[in-house]
DNA sequence: CTGAAAGCGCTTACAG
DNA sequence: CTGAAAGCGCTTACAG
């Protein structure tokens, strides 16, 4: 497995970091001077240029690179933003994290990545005050009130992403899943269906005071269009799909057996099957394959994230893709502007429409 | 889209962070004093317990968090990794990610994330240097000699996570795909297969110096097991499958025409398709779906990498799972070797085997 | 057991 | 135009 080569090269010379000192030293100048030509105030302090590309030139020489820990603890700024994540191995948490760092990187901050779980969160929560980050970003399903709290005190802007539930504390950037949920079924309904069922999650949900979850806004939405929903029409399922290396992983029974009785319906099953995340979905069409029921022939179905699992299922998966990126991109974009000008902890939300993508697991309603 | 509720809650209270000085005021005791106890040197010191309680009591209604920042400018020590990264959108480079990110964490380190291109990598090497990362680990697909040579004058510990490429400096962490390659094609010989085709990759690759591609191996596999592999029996795709939002994503065309080119085959199709890695195998599912070709009835489909792509597919998918995840905690791991025992510049290999999950993509070979 | 002092590498008024 | 000096918040010998 590992294999080593042979232990013959030099070992690295070590002979500590080269200081704006020695760069003044070497140029025949003083520290200031130094400092001011390489952080761009040679014009402001009018530095001459000859002065100026000795300085230069003794930094490149010296391959001089500024401590930029020593000049955060003289400026108070440390430039950093803090990313918390509680489940990484989701992919939709990580297009909303290539967001969030690519707006961070973009206003020149650099991004610390921490994961947190229910036992290390409050050590997170210290790294970050203690590292004096300038700002955090939340994405963690944990009870987030200590860190608020502590990041009033301390003076930090928070702002929360998609957590399902409205924060008590600055602006939470989330999904709009009304748009797509509409969507989806106009489309169902243009294609002819009228029988239309629901897998939804099987996991206890927190109070979303007042934000529908999908199952709500399925069912207003087939409210609103006179369409009835028969008893048992909604499933529900618990797969857990985040983690790797798990036992749990990879578990998709809780899925086929909700997709099952959808299919065994007394009343007849469904000529469509919208479900409440691709996963849920993706799991009903191998239950319709193991059964030999044709996608979309004889059932259509939708799923809801558009993970990229959906463009590669056979057939393509029609689903309601979420803004993930967008979220994160928001997320940093409203953490910048606190940065400027001012961080406000009046809760606020921020929502992003999620759309219909219109794929092959759709078709007209079978005659 | 942006909803903003009103605007009267208080602002931040910006009264500055706490310093150690404030506390040894608070508590009447100097600054080394609280500092000792502070950092759990109370007992050495032999620093009476009254007096540890009255630090801690004054630290605490204070709230007082030690600036890490100042910490590291004095000890010479960050305590920070870098994690460098050019594609955060693809799954296995999460899951890299995350192991490594465990690893770190586990020992105390913080992790810092940076994304690079080619356009920004020196930008992004300047950072790493200036922040006095202590350690770094890289996963990008650009030319790291300008970061190798920095990160050796500066004494820097490197470790290169899985490019496909042997690195001219310390240690590289990748995955040996010859265990899978050789699990896929016993499990398919087993199966009665003898006509199996290769889907490999269309992308110009850069010289592997003895490292075997998985085409390579494939190759290596068939021969030595004295089957044949007829001319066209090995087919190019070249989707691009990494971001997201961009145009050129979800184009699954190559795939399918690669998938057409072997149905297609003169001599007859293959009865068993394997492929080098997990989109091109999704995608030759879907061109057969389309044809209505069965899987694994008629045709058997393997993979490689096992993304959540793969189980989530009709039918799940046989696949080559490679160890992602153990790639970088074994990386960081190694880091944090070099870290204590000092860091080893020469070139050196840890190959991580893959190994085959059957699903249920594969079959008897068709009578 | 505790405190005064030096120093990490930087930036920033302030003189000249 | 350039330099001497103070100070950011910490840690660490060194006295006593």
């Amino acid at each position: 497995m590992a294999k080593r080569q042979e232990d013959d090269a030099p070992r690295l010379s070590r002979s500590g970091p080269v200081t704006a000192a020695m760069v003044a030293a070497k140029a025949g100048l003083s520290r200031a001077t130094v400092t001011h030509v390489l952080n761009g105030r040679a014009a402001e302090m009018q530095i001459r240029p000859e002065t100026q590309q000795r300085v230069l030139q003794a930094a490149r020489e010296l391959g001089y690179r500024a401590n930029a820990l020593a000049r955060s603890v003289r400026t108070g700024k440390s430039g950093m933003i803090g990313y918390i994540v509680d489940d990484v191995h989701y992919e939709p948490y990580w297009h909303t994290l290539v967001g969030a760092m690519a707006e961070a990187e973009q206003e020149g901050f650099t991004m610390k990545v921490l994961t947190a779980t229910a036992e290390t969160f409050a050590e997170r929560i210290k790294q970050c005050m203690e590292l004096r980050l300038e700002g955090l970003l939340l994405r963690v399903v944990l009870d987030k009130r200590p860190l608020y709290d502590e990041a009033n005190r301390a003076g930090i802007a928070v702002v929360t992403v998609d957590d399902w539930v409205v924060q008590p504390y600055g602006i939470r950037v989330s999904a709009d899943d009304s748009k797509g949920c509409c969507e989806a079924l106009e489309h169902l309904i243009e294609l002819g269906h009228r029988k239309i069922a629901f897998i939804s999650s099987g996991f206890e949900s927190q109070p979303t005071e007042g934000i529908l979850d999908r199952e709500g806004l399925f069912l207003r939405e087939m409210e609103s269009r006179g369409l009835e929903v028969p008893e048992g029409y909604i499933a529900r399922e618990r797969m857990y799909v985040y983690g790797r290396g798990k036992q749990e992983v990879h578990d998709a029974s809780s899925g086929l057996a909700a997709a099952e009785a959808l299919l065994n319906h007394p009343a007849g099953r469904p000529t469509a099957i919208f479900c409440w995340r691709d996963e849920a979905a993706l799991v009903a069409m191998q239950a319709c394959q193991r059964r030999g029921i044709r996608v979309p022939e004889e059932i259509s179905i939708v799923g809801f994230s558009d993970l990229s699992a959906a463009w590669l299922s056979s057939p393509p998966l029609t689903t309601c893709a979420s803004p993930w990126e967008e979220m994160g991109q928001t997320a940093m974009r409203e953490l910048m502007r606190s940065l400027k000008e001012g961080f406000n902890p009046t809760p606020q939300e921020i929502l992003l429409p999620s759309s219909l993508i219109v794929r092959e697991s759709t078709g007209r309603v079978p005659a």
